[in-house]
DNA sequence: CTGAAAGCGCTTACAG
DNA sequence: CTGAAAGCGCTTACAG
C-alpha cells in the first residue's frame, strides 16, 4: 500500500543504501543516479515514514512543549512563535499541558520516557519545577520560558526584563508628574513580581503596595480598598494587564477620571489592553519572540551546539490613553520607548 | 543505555513475546509470569519506545492539529478543550499551522505521508479545504472544527447553532423594544456570517446591514457611517466581539449612551467581551466544547467507530450592560438562555 | 561511487 | 500459557 523506500530502490534500479544517501544527502553519490533516483521519489510520491527514521536514527525529530494553561491571554503569541520557528526548522511539535495534576504529570513523565520527542520546551506550570530538573537531569534537554521570573540555573531560560519594564513605568509616570502612586502587584513569590516592583520603586519609591493575585478582581479590590481608605494617590502600576483593567473599571465606578485624576499602567500588552476603557498604558512583554527565541535556543541545542545561556527579552513602554505623554505632549497612539537589554544574537 | 524489551524479558527470565503480552493485556499469560514481568518493569523503570511501537503497530498514536492561528482570542479555548481530550486518551498532539502559505502547505503534507499522526483535526485555514478533502480522501481520518460554516460533506465537522444564535440576539433586542438595528457581518462568503444574518432577520428583519471582515475597525467604521448618514438606529448586532467592541466606542466618541440610546450584541464571547465599556452582551459560542467534540469525534473514528455525522453544538446568549435584560430585568450578570441544538451525547 | 547486512525496539502470526 | 522468528521502514558501519 504505502510507498516504502524499497519501492524506490527497486523501481531506480539502486540500494536502499542509495535512496537513503540521496534523500540525506550524505556521502557521495554519482550525479546521474542521484537524479534518477530523485526521480522515482518524484513520481511514486515516496515520503519517508517518519516513525522509522526516528527509531533508526534514535531521535523523533520533534519537541515537546508543555504549558500550565492553553487559555492565558498571552500564551497564543508565546505558541505561535515556537510553533513557526520549530517548523521551519522541519520539526514536529508535541503539545502537553499541566491542567489534570498527578495524573497530567505522570502521563506527561511517561511520554518522555518513551522518547516521543528529542528536547522540551516549558513554561513552567506550578510547583513542577523539580520534576523538570529530574527530567534535565537525566539527559532531556530543556528550555524554560520563564514567565515568572524563577531565574532556575539548572537549564537556559528566556526572561523579559522585568526590573526594567517597571522602571519604565516609574519613569513615564514620573514624567507625567505622578508622585503618590499604587502598585498592585502579583503573588509575591514570583521573581518577575519582586523584580517589577523593585525597578518601579527604584525610580518612584511608595509605600502604597497592594499584593494581588493577577485577577481583575484582585485589582479592583485594591483601587476600592484605597479609595474607601481615602488615602490619596494619583497614578496606578498594575503588575498585569488583568489586573489594571480591575483597577480601571473600579475607578470609573467611583466617578475618577482616568487618566486627568488617575494615571494608569499595566504589564503585558495582551490584546484586550488596545480595548479598555481608556486603553491602557503597558509595559509590553515580547511575548511572540520569547517563543521563537527558546525554540531556537533548544533547536541549536539538539543541532550541537554549546548549551545556551539565559537570553533576557527586552520589554517596551507602549503609551495609550489611560496614561499618556506629558505635556508637551506627541502622538498618543503607537509610541513607544525601548528597554535596554541584552539582545539575542 | 536506555531499557528495552529485551532487558526486561532477560531480567524476567521470558521472551520479548511475553513481556508485549503482559505490556498489552492481550492473550492468555500465567498470573505469577505476568506479576513478575511488571515487578522487573517497574524496578527498571521500562517504558517503551513510542516510535518502535508505532512502527511495529503501522500507528503512532498521535493526532495531528491543524489551523490558521493560534492568537485569535477564541483558540486557546479550542485548544484546550482538544489537548484535555487527546491526552486523556493517551494520544499525543501534534500541532501546525498555516500561516506562512505554500511553503506550510507543502510541509504540513510531508508531516501527513510521513505517518506522523493517525488522524487530523483542523479549524481549517483559509481555501485549504481542497487540500484536506484530497488528504481525506486518500484515507486520513479528519475532523474539522467548522468555525466559519463551511458545511463540508466529506467528512464529520462540529459547528455551532449560527442561525440560532442570530436568533436569540434579535429576539433578546426584540424584548426590549428595538425595533431599527444595524448588522455588522463578517466577510459575506462565509457561511456563518450569511446564517447568523438569515436567523437574526427572521425575528428581527432590517435593511441596516454593513459587510464588516471581523475587525475591530469594521465595526467602528460601519457605525461612524451610519451616524454621518444621521440614518436613525437604535441597536447593533455584530457578528462578533472585536467588532462589537469598534461599535462600542465608536458610538461613546459620538456621545450616544449604550445601552440607554442602543444597545449592542457580539457574538462569541471571547474573554475580552467582559471587559468592555460596557461590558458586552454576546452569543456565546461553545469554543471548548467544539474542541473536546472534535477531539472525541476523531479518536472514536480511529477507534473504530462508525463515522459520525456533523454534530452541531448549541449558543448561548450572555447577557450583560451593552444590552440588559428589559424593563422588568432579573439579576444582568451571568443569566442565560440556551440555543435549542441537537446535542452531542 | 555502491551494496549486503545488521540493527533500531517493538508486535504479531505461527507453532508448540 | 509461552517462545522463535519475521517484519515494520529506515540508517549506518563495513566492505568493496
Amino acid at each position: 500500500m504505502r510507498v516504502t523506500i524499497a519501492d524506490v530502490a527497486r523501481a531506480a534500479g539502486v540500494s536502499k543504501t542509495t535512496v537513503s544517501r540521496v534523500i540525506n544527502t550524505k556521502g557521495e553519490v554519482d550525479g546521474g543516479t542521484a537524479a534518477r533516483v530523485r526521480a522515482v521519489i518524484a513520481s511514486l510520491g515516496y515520503v519517508p515514514s517518519s516513525g522509522a527514521v526516528g527509531l533508526a536514527r534514535g531521535s523523533s525529530r520533534t519537541v515537546g512543549m508543555l504549558v500550565p494553561s492553553l487559555t492565558w491571554p498571552w500564551m497564543g503569541e508565546v505558541l505561535q512563535g515556537v510553533v513557526d520557528t520549530v517548523e521551519a526548522a522541519g520539526y514536529g511539535l508535541l503539545l502537553f499541558t499541566f491542567n489534570r495534576g498527578a495524573d497530567s504529570v505522570e502521563r506527561f513523565t511517561t511520554q518522555v520516557s518513551a522518547r516521543a520527542f528529542d528536547g522540551l520546551l516549558v513554561v513552567e506550570p506550578e510547583n513542577t519545577l523539580d520534576k523538570i530538573i529530574a527530567l534535565s537531569d537525566r539527559g532531556l534537554p530543556v528550555v524554560l520560558i520563564d514567565d515568572r521570573g524563577s531565574h532556575p540555573d539548572e537549564f537556559p531560560s528566556v526572561v523579559t526584563t522585568n526590573h526594567e519594564g517597571g522602571a519604565s513605568a516609574a519613569r513615564h509616570l514620573l514624567a507625567d508628574g505622578r508622585s503618590r502612586p499604587l502598585v498592585i502587584t502579583g503573588p509575591e513569590q514570583f521573581g518577575c513580581v519582586r523584580d517589577r516592583l523593585g525597578g518601579f520603586r527604584e525610580i518612584l519609591p511608595t509605600d502604597l503596595v497592594a499584593v494581588g493575585d493577577f485577577t481583575e478582581l484582585s485589582g479592583r479590590l485594591a483601587v476600592e480598598r484605597l479609595l474607601a481608605a481615602g488615602t490619596p494617590f494619583d497614578s496606578v502600576f498594575a503588575h498585569n494587564d488583568i489586573s489594571a483593567a480591575g483597577a480601571l473599571r473600579a475607578l470609573r465606578a467611583a466617578g475618577r477620571s482616568v487618566p486627568d485624576d488617575i494615571a494608569v499602567v499595566g504589564f503585558d500588552d495582551i490584546p484586550m489592553a488596545q480595548h479598555t476603557e481608556p486603553p491602557l498604558t503597558t509595559v509590553r512583554q515580547p511575548t511572540r519572540r520569547m517563543g521563537e527565541t527558546a525554540a531556537l535556543m533548544l533547536l541549536g541545542h539538539l543541532g550541537g551546539a554549546t548549551a545556551q545561556e539565559t537570553v533576557v527579552l527586552p520589554t517596551e513602554l507602549v503609551v495609550r490613553q489611560s496614561a499618556p505623554l506629558a505635556a508637551n505632549s506627541g502622538p498618543v497612539n503607537g509610541s513607544s520607548a525601548s528597554a535596554s537589554a541584552h539582545r539575542f544574537p
